[in-house]
DNA sequence: TGCATAGTAGTTGTGCACAACAAGGCCGCG
DNA sequence: CGCGGCCTTGTTGTGCACAACTACTATGCA
């Protein structure tokens, strides 16, 4: 079998999904409708299936007769995102929280290799791809479903946001900053402790909006 | 000004939505995008926009050469929903609580002398009308509207099996039990106090889940 | 009678043409 | 020179026809 519909939708959504995310398309950006079914070889029709999901997202916002554009998240509406994704973090830990086995560490272990790796040779884009391979093991920690499918969806909607900032704060301390948040994760999960690397996660992310609000605002997109 | 496409699109939305909460549509029944087409007098592009925005939700499922169906979540759904669902009420009194004036307390007032009335003559659909815009009040109880926007998400998405599982149960006791907690509530808006109103909403939906699946899968559609 | 198979009806997915709409440029008039 | 209206261009929204696909039925054959 080759490929059902419902899995290519899905391809397509995550493709684009992932180039607002990395700033391919920044905030501000006019993508064209038709532009997008001719670099993927389809008609108008699919794309704009898609990119009505992603306006649910909240990540595009169609308007009738002007374009689509790619949001730029206010600062109120990025604090309020970013205090719910706290409490999720941490919901994680106390809601169905997997069992810690030998598979878990493994791949933590190769988190924090790579983080290594990125320690030594900061990139803002592999740290974005890194960043988000990351999340997802740590929603794998997770039982709960609903948790998971919630919590991705308020990840991607700062993600973009996130990088934009990254690029503007000193970068190498940031992945500096994560390798520590790993290490410490490693440890926890190391002990079996799926709520104390929870509790990482929340106390890492509460510290990073921190800083990325100290940064301000500059940098937003004018409208 | 007549109209907005967009508002359109909303309204329809709200009705459908409406229809398969209230069991107008009840899980497992197969929708016909044309019929439903010609009844809102469009053709079926803007009825399969607002379906796939359901299906995002995760209301209908469209199966390509089958058709489309209102889900019937499982138990394991069901629980997980409800698990976060529980959490998500007690962060309305946590994050960004509104100030207790007295236009809440009106409202308020309005909601428990509408509870009285139906304690008085309990009737399944109206409580469901009833319980649903009483949910949206306590929603506007924080100012974070992506916290909002999340937990209405997930109120829609159990809504339908709350109510089918309310009319097995015993619908007066069920009537009565919801009246306690709008004059809880009361009482604690009445003394200014968000975050207990919330406690009393997360008490309330730990309670009535007990309920719920005490009364077990019984009622559930066959598949 | 049992069963495989082709056919048929009904559904969702796709492509395409056109309508609805907004923004900017251009021309004519005061 | 200023400016108001028109027009042109480009975009998203809608309708419609057809393709892709599934379930069911009837039919012919062993």
């Amino acid at each position: 079998m080759a490929e059902d519909a419902r899995d290519r939708l899905a391809r397509l959504h995550g493709e684009m999904r992932e180039r607002i995310c990395l700033m391919d398309w920044a905030p501000g950006t006019r993508l064209s409708e038709e532009g997008i079914a001719a670099e993927y070889g389809v008609s108008r029709t699919p794309i704009r299936r898609v990119l009505a999901r992603l306006e649910d997202e909240g990540l595009v916002q169609s308007l009738h007769g002007i374009g689509t554009m790619v949001t730029d998240p206010g600062a109120e509406e990025l604090a309020q995102t970013y205090a719910l994704r706290e409490e999720l973090a941490e919901l994680v830990g106390r809601l169905s929280p997997v069992e810690v086995g030998a598979a878990q560490r493994a791949e933590m272990a190769g988190f924090r290799a790579q983080g290594e790796a990125l320690a030594q040779a900061p990139e803002a884009r592999s740290f974005a791809r890194l960043n988000m391979a990351y999340f997802a093991f740590g929603l794998s920690l997770t039982g709960n479903a609903v948790l998971r499918e919630v919590a991705e969806r308020l990840y991607y909607r700062t993600a973009r946001v996130w990088l934009r900032q990254i690029a503007a704060l000193d970068l190498a301390e940031e992945c500096a900053v994560f390798l520590a948040e790993l290490r410490e994760t490693e440890r926890a999960l190391s002990a079996g402790d799926a709520m104390a690397a929870a509790l990482v996660r929340r106390a890492h992310i509460s510290m990073s909006v921190r800083r990325l609000m100290a940064a301000g605002a500059a940098g937003r997109a004018v409208d």
